[in-house]
DNA sequence: AATGAATGAGTATTCATTCAT
DNA sequence: CATGAATGAATACTCATTCAT
């Protein structure tokens, strides 16, 4: 009576069409996209179905393009270490500029700090550290100079310095960064200054 | 890949013996004890099971003795703030001890850091900050009277600056910690010191 | 008592193939009819995990289909909603016939009951509920107006006999419940019956 | 530094008093009327411990006294079942006055009737039922005399009857019981009335 | 190459039951 | 005989990763 004859729901459930090849670039983006999004919201360890569900992508595309959490976080960053290389290159900028910048970064995306400082131990950080430390040592080189930074100040104490300002903003509630970041940044630079620093 | 080859697990259970509530106190010494290592190794997400393990005491007992896991992190890292309040108690000691001595508590269990700044809205907490700011604030207010604070400086800032090495400490791999630890007070330092600081 | 005895447990796991999504389908049948098996015999409260396990499917697939267990129950009882849907609507279907339908539903699955007034808080129950109103209403109006029911029955009543006879029979054992059933329903009747019943 | 001098927390939770044999008695009364709080609000399968900590006794007398949970629900509501028989042997009690009782005690404690109808192979449970039997007998008999009962019906008609309200009452939202029960009875009253009945 | 369902290991949490004191 | 801490099995649920289509 009860089991002969089950009522058969016929699935329609309609599957994502499959845009074929032509989708990949696209694809990976969206997931980028998505990565900032979803790293920014729920920290470095949110669930990676979430960041393919936000990019409207399967679960299977996110493995084929980025085979690991981290490699889908340092793609999710290349867009700040890309700006923050420009901006070294422009004429004209000054370490401070370059320290709001990387302090506007993180504001905006904590999970940076997370990444770049969770795994320490894996080769694709060091690159990237390497292409921070470039961009600024120029800078830093001419701030040396001009007297606004202590003579022994060096490209690693700048870095050093950023990561606390990092650090210290990814443990700051969110409503709290902006403040936090500002005096932070204001005992650090007088910490960095030089005689007649800012 | 998996497919095709039997895990064969063999378990021997062997029950602990149930060493009655004398017990009590023991067990909780020891799950504080690992917990401060499970902690520290792993993180302040580590499994709880982890740190029942590790203190050889059944995962139930854990729960009776810490409810939740910010109970055990508070616990495990009392020891922190009780020696802080005594060494702030006691006659000579200058604000530099202070910030050694929290310093070294950081290089020696980075969780705590975690603990502090990831759950910002338990009351506990904040408990734990009052109790740090008061610690602090004697020899912040005596450290600014003899001129080796700047005038302007707050125990907040004082605060902020142990957030900032204990963050980015917490973020170094155990190897270089001091060293950054190191490097990271000597900018503070700067930052803070009044014209006759250090 | 068990100390001194070491258990030893032999596992051998070969992990199930997977069969891909084309399995979908018949994963979300075989959970509906382990569904209604598991629950039929352990009722509502079963182990999920054993569910899963009945059906040869892993765990997170039974999530994937049915989130909560409400939903799972909903689905494995779906059958009987629809059956007594389609009764009411044929030509000649005496409220009699009906209540001897969900008799032998209930005789056949127990946790129906279980479920369907176990979480009265659930919208969905309502639905249910509200569906099988409506199928019986036709079959009661038509009664009282043949005289085989009290004028003063409702559609009401007539589930509240149900819910009883539902309610009794979850209570006894199986192998009892077709005549206990019987004795309820003709005590029922009697109790609902016009002048002319029977 | 941090873990060499752990803060002994001296243990003050005061263990209740050791208040001897001469306690078991009164344990015994706090824990029965703790299981009738406690299964009357969480149902019977409500945590044995939060029984004995309502009853301010040790899980271990818990234990002592009543082996198993099918024990202390029986001893339960050996109230009822004595106040049943009490009410059984007065003069010039009806049948339906102990149905009433029987109601009353359904809605004050619907444990009761999950108990009784859970676990149907446990011996106790009928030496539960038949108590009730010999209760309802006397009534039963008589009021079939009196041409109240249909001459056909039984006491375990009666008995199924009173199996049926109770079953419905224990799966009624509190709130709704009365109400519920009141519906049940009048058409199970139809059901069994003889023909100069109500 | 894209899709998303399948899989099950891993964790948190609860609670019946035992047992040292 | 009371006490309540200890124990770990049981269970819900999540999510990284694989893989048929």
């Amino acid at each position: 009576m009860l089991s002969g004859c089950p009522t058969v729901t016929v699935m329609t459930t309609r599957r994502r069409a499959n845009r074929g090849p032509s989708a990949a670039a696209e694809n990976r983006r969206a997931l980028v996209a998505a990565a900032v999004e979803v790293f920014g919201e729920q920290g470095i360890d949110a669930p990676l179905s979430a960041v393919a569900k936000r990019a409207g992508v399967g679960q299977g595309s996110l493995y084929r393009h980025f085979p690991d959490r981290m490699s889908l976080a340092l793609a999710a960053f290349e867009d700040n270490v890309a700006e923050l290389e420009e901006a070294a290159l422009q004429e004209g900028t000054a370490l401070d500029d370059l320290l709001a910048l990387v302090t506007e970064q993180t504001i905006a995306s904590v999970a940076f700090v997370e990444i770049v400082t969770t795994a320490a131990d894996d080769d694709r950080l060091d690159a990237v550290t390497e292409r921070v430390t470039v961009a600024l040592d120029g800078a830093v080189t001419d701030a040396r100079r001009r007297g606004a930074l202590r003579r022994d100040v060096t490209t690693a104490d700048v870095l050093l310095a950023i990561g606390m300002v990092a650090a210290i903003v990814a443990k700051t509630p969110a409503d709290q960064r902006r403040e936090t970041a500002a005096a932070a940044r204001s005992i650090l630079h007088r910490g960095l200054a030089g005689s007649n620093g800012r």
